[in-house]
DNA sequence: TAGATTGTTAATCGATTAACAATC
DNA sequence: TAGATTGTTAATCGATTAACAATC
């Protein structure tokens, strides 16, 4: 039973804080204040104190945070100071980007090889990451302990692929796929809904664009 | 003042019961209860329950909804049933990647044209999309009305990009830069979290690893 | 010192879950 | 009829915001 209770939304607004607390270091801040980033960011003060809090930094009355140790602390507290090995399955082009996404070093993460299903990939390089015939993955992700498996093949191959990734010792999924992966409940995964988030888009814009007609009439 | 009301998270879950209906739709299954999809998707059975009465679907006690019913409820709630057009900005590996999305589609959304910061990418055709050059979107998105902008630039030019789609008359983006754009309150903004996303998965993954190995020592 | 900023405790708000009457 | 399932109202839970004492 661990502790761990920090708040899902915390853990999502801390890379945000991260990014721009990079940008004042570039632009030579040696301190910031939570209500600066609060600013920056739409966020509520409090709130920033409150997630800054979690990670152990300590900011001084009247002068904020060193930027410094701000950074450090977070790049802690988020454990990008581990590294971890990720598999790749699906080349096609979702795969292509996610495989040049400057993202991953950042985290600690690095995708070591990539796996497609149309054997006429096998052999290529693609952003510097070779490609393998699924046929490899189980036997070579077993002898390399690789934790991570990024999904990023097509809808009706999703589910399947997710079993293998499990079966081979992946211990937590990056999923792309708009499926929810039935996997074992001590399993990581961690969805992008890119699905959900167009939908949101769209309706929002014709609501407005609805309400905009009927005020008009 | 719009009554509007709609959480967030429903709109969130919406595009996963639609997922899951076309599915059901596909196996020739005519009538679903709210408590098989939410055993199917991992959604507490009330929260189904209220998601889909917001859509206006009404379902038949013992026997559940009709999956067509539900599908076509959905799909008018979420205004998927009116099109809107989109620009893409950014042909790099993940504007590639978009421009052959199949989620458009369904959401009622094209991408009509691209634009690349790179001269020599002009003319091109990338999925059926062909690319121009940044100086004529400010022409072709008024001309064209074009309410959609797709952001998929470098981190360094994600500002300026979302600055020149507003003066362009862009009513809503959908950004895939992690920066913190700023921009009139009533545009629509849609981040894509990746960065976000990759540092929970990365964090939880550590924390796990560490804590196996607490208890093994 | 005066005042800005911190970090924490209490209040509010919204979303999720439980309980239950209605109904096919 | 009996029982599964609906939709809604009430209770709980967690996250956000407000209030405020501590402190540089």
């Amino acid at each position: 039973m661990r502790v761990e209770s920090v708040p899902e939304q915390t853990l999502r607004r801390l890379p945000r804080y991260f990014h721009m607390l990079e940008k004042l270091q570039e632009a030579g801040q040696a301190f910031v204040s939570a209500s600066l980033l609060a600013e920056a960011l739409d966020i509520h003060p409090t709130q920033v104190r409150k997630d800054l809090a979690m990670t152990g930094s300590q900011g001084r009355p009247k002068v904020g945070h060193r930027v410094d140790d701000l950074l450090a602390a977070i790049e802690t507290f988020l454990s990008w100071d581990s590294r971890s090995d990720a598999f790749l399955v699906g080349a096609g082009s979702l795969g292509t980007a996610l495989m040049g996404y400057p993202g991953f070093e950042k985290a600690g993460i690095t995708i070591v090889a990539a796996f497609d299903a149309h054997p006429q990939k096998a052999g290529k390089m693609v952003h510097g990451v070779r490609i393998f015939p699924m046929s490899k993955f189980e036997n070579l992700c077993t002898r390399m302990q690789v934790s991570i498996g990024i999904l990023a093949v097509p809808e009706a191959a999703a589910q399947a692929t997710a079993d293998l990734m499990v079966c081979s010792g992946i211990q937590a999924i990056w999923n792309f796929s708009s499926t929810n992966l039935v996997v074992p409940p001590d399993l990581i995964v961690e969805n992008v809904e890119l699905y959900a988030s167009l939908a949101i888009l769209g309706r929002k814009l014709a609501r407005r664009k609805r309400d905009a007609a009927a005020l008009k009439a």
